[in-house]
DNA sequence: CTTTTTTTGTAGTGATCACTATAGCATTGC
DNA sequence: GCAATGCTATAGTGATCACTACAAAAAAAG
């Protein structure tokens, strides 16, 4: 992508005191974020994003570059809004499986707090029809299991991936059930169980065959 | 692969390659359903479904309505095939944990049986964007779910809802991840833990508040 | 045979998709 | 003030969406 240059030799002075402000690019991202999260990636259109942030398509393009990168964008400020912030939640000093049925519980919280915004951003994104958006959310997706596994590493390094593995696909199950519009309680209670589930799995060595 | 004459004494003369020869609906039904499963109903273009029968877009509509009512008959086909049959492994003679797991790994075979259709095409068509596809698929879903449900509560009447929600939410987890291109060793070992996971919530009594 | 019914192919419907060329308008440097 | 700059809105790009009017052609009915 463009960082902001306009010329290749033009002059370096670009309004650096007193920029101005046609329309609020921040704010945008923010507007739009909510949109995406709705509606999804696909059906979220450009029509409606500019209808959503009061500006025209041009600016759209001129601010973003284009619908992906303004997707990319509001991905950005969805984990940098430490929603579901793993970091904390997931700390060394406190014992793995409460961490991991925190982290569940609070998932649940965040997948059904709107009534609009029903799940995981990243996790939806992940299934969009547009491969580049795929591929954004992937990024994220990834970045987040790997961030799981490397935490579970710490305590069980012989089947961090496999419980790791497990986590996620509790954590897309969720998603999955907070966008079909299943209730909160009935996913924290799911929540619960995956939770000490985890917990029984730390307990029993490894039977598994492998593959 | 015809089973049944769709008429009595339309005799069996198969055109091989004429202009104008009737198109076999049955057929066109299943290959719709393999582009449907690979690509998504909003994905799936008309245009692309009438490329993939050989046949022209006045056909589609005059002989299943529309694109919904094409799929439609495509989920009726999917769960007709019994690819997972809960009836065969959700039987009253084997024990409640059993049964389960092997519905999970049944399942994981199922989801990454084929690298084009990855997933169950239920559970991906209750994300579509358009509402009448997802309220087709999500008819579908309900009913999976409530048949897990009624299963279990023959065994465990007290928190048989609870448990059937585990179980599904498990169940999208593990589509979604085969969607993602997740593979089968991983998503076998993620069944392998709920379902010794679900083994355990049979054996604690029931420490949860409710919903 | 002729007539009627069915079913196909050609072609095109308006709507919407992401995206943009162009020009108007406000701000900025001089 | 005056041109240069940058952002805006109007309007429209071709492509694709689901869907259909129409008529030729094949099969069925007489």
């Amino acid at each position: 992508m463009k960082s902001k240059p306009s010329k290749p030799d033009a002059g370096e002075r670009v309004a650096e005191r007193s920029p101005r402000r046609p329309f609020d690019r921040e704010a945008g991202v923010v507007v739009a974020k909510d949109l995406f999260h709705e509606r999804g990636y696909d059906a979220a259109g450009v029509a409606e994003l500019t209808r959503a942030l009061g500006i025209n398509p041009p600016s759209l393009y001129a601010a973003y570059g284009n619908k992906a990168g303004l997707y990319e964008r509001c991905l950005a400020i969805y984990v940098a809004e430490a929603n579901l912030p793993a970091d904390k939640i997931l700390t060394p000093d406190r014992p793995l499986s409460e961490a991991i049925d925190d982290l569940l519980r609070q998932a649940v919280r965040l997948y059904t707090k709107s009534k609009a915004k029903r799940g995981c951003m990243v996790a939806e994104g992940m299934r969009a029809d547009d491969p580049q958006a795929r591929q954004l959310a992937n990024a994220y997706g990834d970045a987040a299991a790997d961030f799981i596994e490397g935490y579970i590493k710490r305590s069980q390094p012989h089947q961090a991936r496999k419980l790791a593995d497990y986590v996620v696909t509790t954590l897309q199950g969720l998603s999955a059930g907070a966008r079909a519009g299943r209730s909160r309680a009935r996913l924290l209670a799911v929540a619960e169980l995956a939770g000490q589930a985890f917990a029984t799995f730390l307990h029993t060595p490894d039977e598994s065959k492998g593959a």
